[in-house]
DNA sequence: TTGTAAGCGTTATCAT
DNA sequence: ATGATAACGCTTACAA
């Protein structure tokens, strides 16, 4: 890095104290207007700004905003995390620093550098996807240095500060979509989170869950592509299908019009997000909508909640926003 | 941020100075591998972990590396940089802090956020998508300071550590194309970077740039429809087109299939970019791929270069990287 | 409202 | 190989 100018400099040139310098920049008053403006006039026709370090080392405060979510989809990108990041960076005051940090579950360095981050003074809130082992730890962790955070999606472990959407009501609005249409034989494509969604399939549908048919899915095109296969293969007679996400039943609805298998006549399908993609494939996809923007803007109010209302020492506890899912129709069922 | 514990307490607990502590953790050694071990494990059990600020500010090291783009999608996520993020993380070395900073061309306070950053130390390497002006400004600003940086796409004012494509040749491909499978009449559908792709697309079509119908797009699915609109309203006879990007082809593609023009017998289409999407539509897209993940590896590849081969006061300029253009030809032509 | 000076928690320089 | 200590560049009592 170049060498820059230090406030030291900086406020000798000006004739004032560092102290002075310092108050222009921040916000606590204790300086008169006239000065405040001369010293913000001179600052940027010399190219003074303040080291970031020093600052934050100085003021005992910290980093940034941190968005940490498990990295799940390898190949492609993850579009459930693209649209929940376009929720929080609208809503997020600008002047905050934004940074987003996937994390990989089977990787300890990865993890470790992410403790490190909370535990380090880089943080100063933290938004977590959960549904990982790795998202506990963090928000563990993150509870325990008593920083700001807000967790997305339910978490046993964590009853407040978190923004929750009922999976199992969704998938339950699918069930009884296929039900209504009078669907004979449902099977639900596994991929993440399963076990909620295929409770709610279930009893939406009106069946036990041990008489659900499961296909192994993942995340990604080529998982629907494979569960497409098998589908064929061992259950030519299911007629509708729940997918754990979009993605999932992109993929799925692609292989089978390749194989003949025409949608939703022979076979409907029904996606799990709503991401952006699912209203101009063809055919459009129905789903269960996560509202995954709105995901976002909740997790941001929910952190500006706690860092406001807060007594120095501990970020407040603050309820739990909830998001209403929806069952979005379109022509894939 | 709850109070943590010093390396001054640690030293002294350990019965070490503070200077045989930060070596343990430093990799510039000049400590016995015994003692280094002793400390680690010691921090491990006590909690111990330096202090992110301080560290940097001790010693004079900064941040993490960047990646800035402009955030020209707002109501869809950016498929194109999601990918480009997806080479960036894959190829960076996981002790490094990644950071990802859109930035809003007429947004001067975000835009000011990011020059700051730049200027005050956080960023230690930067990553700038080109395009814009705001990219050239913080380039120009990476440059000042002396902070390794590299460019990805094309821009005539840095001639250096830059990630170029050669977007008119891959628009002259796909001309070259449409001429081949006799389309008679072509138009380019704008959205972004459109100078060179329009001078591509007409001489691999064979006709002057000035012949080339040009109608309006932009980014994201929904000028695809209107683009559709003005294609069936103004220009009927239009038989082939090349749009900017493949949120656009997705969108027209999606509306011309609505109001009966049919894909591709009726009406050829192209995009660019190649998003993992494109290869799942229906029909699926014939495309200019960009090969967006190697965009971001060789961004990464360069930017290590700089900072490994680098005297202490300035980067190192290194040679460009060129990613090659492909034509994929899929079922939409 | 402003200045002085003592931290903030490291790293780096010199000794030893 | 280790220890003492002066930077590092800022913020914030405390004084004026």
């Amino acid at each position: 890095m170049a060498k820059r100018m230090d406030i030291k400099t900086f406020a000798k040139e000006l004739g004032v104290s560092t102290a002075t310098v310092s108050r222009a920049f921040g916000s606590a008053g204790r300086i008169s207007e006239k000065t405040r403006e001369k010293i913000l006039k001179a600052a940027d026709e010399l190219g003074y700004y303040a080291n970031y370090n020093a600052s934050n080392l100085g003021s005992k405060k910290s980093g940034s905003i941190c968005f940490f979510y498990p990295e799940i989809y390898t190949e492609e990108p993850d579009y459930f995390v693209s649209e929940v990041i376009l929720g929080i960076n609208r809503n997020l005051d600008h002047r905050q620093v934004f940074k987003v940090t996937p994390f990989d579950e089977n990787d300890n360095r990865i993890l470790n550098s992410c403790k490190q981050q909370i535990l380090d003074g880089r943080v100063s809130g933290a938004i977590i996807l959960s549904g990982t082992k790795g998202a506990n730890i963090l928000a563990s962790l993150a509870e325990k240095v008593k920083i700001p955070y807000v967790i997305i999606g339910r978490n046993p472990k964590f009853t407040t500060n978190t923004v929750d959407y009922d999976n199992e009501h969704g998938a339950f609005l699918a069930g009884k979509l296929l039900k209504r249409l009078g669907r004979k034989k449902v099977a639900y494509i596994s991929g993440h989170l399963d076990k909620l969604k295929k409770r709610g399939f279930a009893k939406g549908f009106g069946i036990e869950m041990s008489e659900l048919i499961t296909v192994r899915g993942g995340a990604g095109f080529r998982y629907g592509i494979q569960a497409m296969e098998t589908l064929r293969k061992k259950y030519p007679d299911v007629d509708g299908v729940l997918c754990a996400n979009d993605n999932l039943a992109i993929g799925l609805i692609n292989h089978a019009q390749k194989i003949g298998v025409s949608i939703p006549k022979d076979l409907s399908v029904v996606g799990f997000d709503d991401i952006a993609f699912s209203k101009f494939c063809n055919p459009s996809l129905s789903t269960i909508s996560l509202n995954l923007k709105e995901l976002g803007s909740a997790a941001v109010r929910l952190l500006e909640k706690q860092m406001s209302g807060r007594d120095k020492s501990t970020p407040a506890k603050c309820e739990n926003e909830f998001i209403q899912c929806e069952l979005i129709i379109r022509e894939s069922t």
